[in-house]
DNA sequence: CAGCTCACG
DNA sequence: ACGTACGTGAGCTGC
């Protein structure tokens, strides 16, 4: 049985496009009308099964209606570049599909469909049009049905003749006599004023077309409608005409020419990754797995056995070659080396430890810094092999890091998400092929080397796409001069670790237990009851239902405990204070405590955290396992935990050295208002300052609210201001915190000017960048969602200061590296937080580490503004500050 | 495994 | 009108 769909291209479109979010892909093209096309093409294609297809586009702006009525579509908004974008894209993903699609100048789809609706019509084929305009419902008769779209894309309303007469009491033919008579404002279509949907469909009920209700205006209820009808009875014709399909176009072609035979995957597929629709893409494969599970693709790998290693020895001399070293498990501190695969794009070698343990000519290739190696993660690759005694050296590339800098918001830089997103696919990931939790399964050696060596030569694969990539933004000197070297600093901070006082961590622990005992029973004892203190939900329950507090915040799911709103509630019950106290106590013995007992090791009694060079979107690192970026020091009480932080050896000392303010002084360059710089050259307190010009007091008039208020205004404005933001921090009104905001900016116009420049930049481009050319792309910043332009656009101010900050200290961490090693002294780099670099130094040596790293820091780059550091030693990270 | 809470800069 | 401060990681609860 022969089937046909029309689809009313533009409206499907125009549909898709405002019925989405603008997503955006990797690339920067906009494709939500795209996306939203291609699932009701593919939506249709399966419900409707047809056998000839046809998407029609309009042609121009310029149609024979312009001819009878100039302003024809005229009152339209400008159609978004965002949207026109996308049809070509459309119109390439209709020829992947094999489906013929049409536009014909000075005619519109409308009139395309109608001629061929009428065609199939008279040949009795049966008809669907997929639209989402009404006025198409004018085509529907006894073989053509109409789809039309409801609020998203997919959804659609199925229209027959009893249909059209259900929802309007009307034949098809008379819709175009309703817009005669209402109009359309969306076309300028003017119809009789003062004749709405109501009306028009009663006159028609009775009069039954445009032509007779002229005909009896006499008949007519109402003076009123009467006057209106008579005076605008040509602008009721003209608007039948407008709205009537015309159905006899001359067209090149008929219906034999759009005969669709079913897709091909394989002409689909490329376009749809090229897109980065992952659902549809999965469909589609889906689809067609059903059939045939495409083999992996097939790669020669060779094994290296001990006896016969000889024969690889040229192999090694080759200028370039892809080295990765797979792991037992994600943390390299702990994990153990399975394997180790080398590419050099052709071939493959796998070697297990044994072998290389047995290979000297390996080996000396390995820590030869002259044989240059491409790797995926340098970092853990160096620490696995120190852990197993072999020294590696020659890192040229790191796709990891590379693959971070081009785009550090992307979801995910596992060495399978790059190549999905630079090779278009062809390594399975680690949890697909290894299972993940419970399912996780050892491989045979077969299928171990078969994966490692397509890892290894993806690797080699995706180094010059990258190094191409990074030249095209930029980036080259951020990657080879910053981070690559970078990452050899961290890996030995990594190595050495830091030595814990275990004893003294059990001592703190032991405290404050007790301290957490007695606070339990206190709490149990004023709400009258036990329960789970830890439970947010059990808590809300005894504060508000059974305690009656009032409740000042809901969360999605029930009543907020949070710390804002139980100080709050503190002056109410005792009990509150109580809970405040055993949240922090809490804290510190589960997630310092008890946390970091867990990641001391045994034999040496240290700590080796990690530190991750390619998670933050700014640019700044993080650590983990455990996270040492956030050991308590706000409140004495948790400061304490720092007294567990020791040198490693007897007569060394621990020494800080953190900057002050970087981050307003990186803003105040950038900006370069002039009172800011001013207020920095002079090394004011900029919190005294702000509270000086934001108050229009003087230096001595300043209290300590002015200056704690001014202080977070400073932050806010850091953050990227909002008056919600600032008056939720500083529990004061909207209109205050706005008030606070309008005098910062007076006070500081550069400030302003620079922040309204930069949003502005990152609408243009899509992107911002740092001082070291650091690039953050912001797609939302054209979002139609206020939230997540807001968002973008606060994150367009904050990106470049806290970014540039992330620069500089990771600058002078290397200028550090070097000047130790120049200086051959023995004090070791052991963490970063940010702002501050920690060391420890033998005691001797802390009076010149002292001045030496005070020097790098602060002249790690020069801005228009002095950088100041402040530097302080003492026997334990808690004395140091 | 998501949501809440809280530690840091 | 919309409802959030920017950037992280970890522990706990409860579905």
């Amino acid at each position: 049985m022969d089937k046909l769909v029309l689809i009313d291209g533009n409206s499907i479109a125009f549909r898709a496009f405002y019925a989405l979010p603008l997503l955006q892909n990797n690339k920067g093209t906009y494709t939500n009308a795209v996306y939203g096309f291609a699932m009701m093409l593919m939506k249709v294609l399966e419900e409707e099964k047809p056998n000839h297809v046809l998407v029609a586009f309009d042609a121009g702006k310029i149609t024979f209606r312009h001819r009878d009525y100039k302003e024809y579509k005229g009152k339209r908004d400008k159609t978004p570049g965002e949207f026109s974008e996308q049809i070509p894209l459309i119109k390439e993903l209709l020829d992947a599909f094999g489906i013929r699609h049409f536009e014909l100048e000075s005619f519109e789809a409308d009139d395309i469909i109608g001629t061929i609706a009428k065609e199939a019509d008279r040949k009795g084929m049966p008809v669907t049009i997929v639209t989402g305009d009404k006025d198409l419902l004018q085509l529907v008769t006894e073989k053509v049905e109409l789809l039309m779209t409801k609020k998203g894309v997919t959804d659609a309303d199925r229209y027959d003749v009893e249909k059209v007469n259900e929802k309007y009491g009307l034949k098809p033919k008379q819709i175009i006599d309703l817009k005669g008579l209402m109009g359309d404002p969306s076309d300028n279509i003017p119809g009789i004023p003062g004749v709405g949907e109501k009306t028009a469909l009663k006159l028609l009920h009775q009069f039954g077309s445009v032509e007779e209700v002229l005909a009896h205006i006499d008949d007519l209820p109402g003076k009123k409608l009467k006057e209106r009808v008579a005076e605008n009875r040509r602008d009721a014709i003209l608007s039948k005409d407008l709205a009537t399909i015309m159905c006899d176009v001359p067209l090149d072609f008929g219906l034999d020419d759009l005969i669709y035979q079913g897709f091909d995957a394989d002409r689909i597929i490329p376009l749809l990754k090229k897109l980065e629709f992952k659902t549809l893409l999965e469909r589609i494969q889906g689809d067609e797995s059903e059939t045939d599970q495409p083999e992996p693709e097939k790669i020669s790998v060779e094994r290296v056995e001990s006896e016969d290693n000889g024969k690889w020895e040229d192999f090694l001399k080759q200028d370039r070659i892809a080295l990765f070293v797979e792991r037992n498990h994600e943390n390299y501190h702990r994990a153990d080396l399975l394997a180790i695969v080398l590419s050099d794009g052709k071939q493959q070698l796998f070697l297990n430890w044994e072998t290389a343990k047995r290979w000297p000519a390996f080996q000396e290739w390995l820590q030869d810094s002259d044989r240059k190696k491409i790797c995926y993660d340098v970092k853990a690759t160096w620490i696995v092999f120190k852990r197993h005694h072999l020294e590696s050296e020659g890192f040229m590339f790191d796709i990891l890091l590379a693959s971070y800098l081009i785009n550090a918001s992307e979801s995910g830089h596992d060495l399978s998400d790059i190549v999905e997103r630079k090779l278009g696919g062809g390594l399975p990931a680690d949890d697909v092929v290894y299972g993940k939790g419970a399912k996780r399964r050892q491989l045979g050696e077969q299928e171990l080397s078969e994966h490692l060596a397509r890892k290894v030569n993806r690797i080699y694969q995706l180094c010059p796409v990258l190094e191409k990539e990074l030249k095209e933004y930029d980036l080259d000197a951020l990657f080879f001069d910053l981070e690559l070297p970078l990452t050899h600093v961290l890996a030995r901070m990594e190595w050495n670790g830091v030595k814990v006082d275990k004893d003294r961590l059990q001592a703190l622990g032991k405290e404050l237990q007790e301290r957490l005992n007695g606070l339990t029973e206190r709490i149990y004892d004023l709400a009258g009851t036990t329960f789970n203190i830890n439970s947010p939900k059990q808590l809300g329950e005894i504060l508000f239902d059974k305690l009656g507090l009032p409740v000042l915040k809901k969360t999605k799911t029930g009543y907020s405990t949070s710390a804002d709103v139980l100080e709050k509630l503190a002056p109410q019950h005792e009990i509150v204070e109580e809970i405040l106290r055993y949240r922090q106590v809490g804290k510190l013995i589960s997630t310092y405590v008890e946390g970091l007992l867990k990641e001391v090791f045994d034999s040496t009694g240290k700590i080796h955290t990690r530190f991750h060079q390619a998670i933050t979107t700014t640019g700044r690192l993080s650590s983990s396992d455990p996270n040492l970026q956030n050991i308590p020091v706000r409140l004495e009480e948790g400061r304490r935990l720092r007294q567990v932080f020791i040198p490693e050896k007897p007569g060394w000392q621990i020494l800080s050295a953190d900057y002050s303010q970087i981050e307003l002084r990186v803003l105040a360059h950038l900006s370069g208002d002039h009172g800011l710089v001013e207020a920095f050259q002079k090394d004011m307190d900029i919190h005294t300052k702000t509270a000086m010009d934001v108050f229009g007091v003087s230096e001595n008039e300043v209290n300590s609210l002015m200056r704690r208020q001014a202080k977070a205004v400073n932050f806010g404005i850091v953050y990227g201001i909002s008056d919600y933001g600032l008056s939720q921090n500083l529990n004061i009104s909207r209109k205050e915190a706005g008030e606070f905001i309008n005098r910062y900016f007076e006070s500081y116009p550069g400030v302003k000017v620079y922040m309204d420049e930069t949003v502005k930049k990152a609408r243009e481009d899509g992107y911002v960048t740092t001082m070291f050319h650091r690039r953050r792309h912001l797609p939302e910043i054209h979002s139609r969602n206020f939230n997540r332009r807001s968002f973008a656009e606060r994150t367009a101010m904050n990106t470049p200061i806290q970014g540039t900050a992330a620069d500089i200290i990771k600058q002078a961490m290397l200028r550090m590296d070097e000047a130790l090693e120049k200086r051959n002294m023995s004090a070791r780099l052991l963490l970063q937080v940010h702002d501050e670099l920690i060391f420890e130094v033998p005691k001797e040596d802390s009076e010149t580490l002292s001045d030496l790293v005070r020097e790098v820091m602060e002249g790690a780059v020069t801005l228009s503004v002095p950088l100041k550091v402040d530097v302080s030693t003492g026997n334990t990270w808690y004395e140091a500050k």
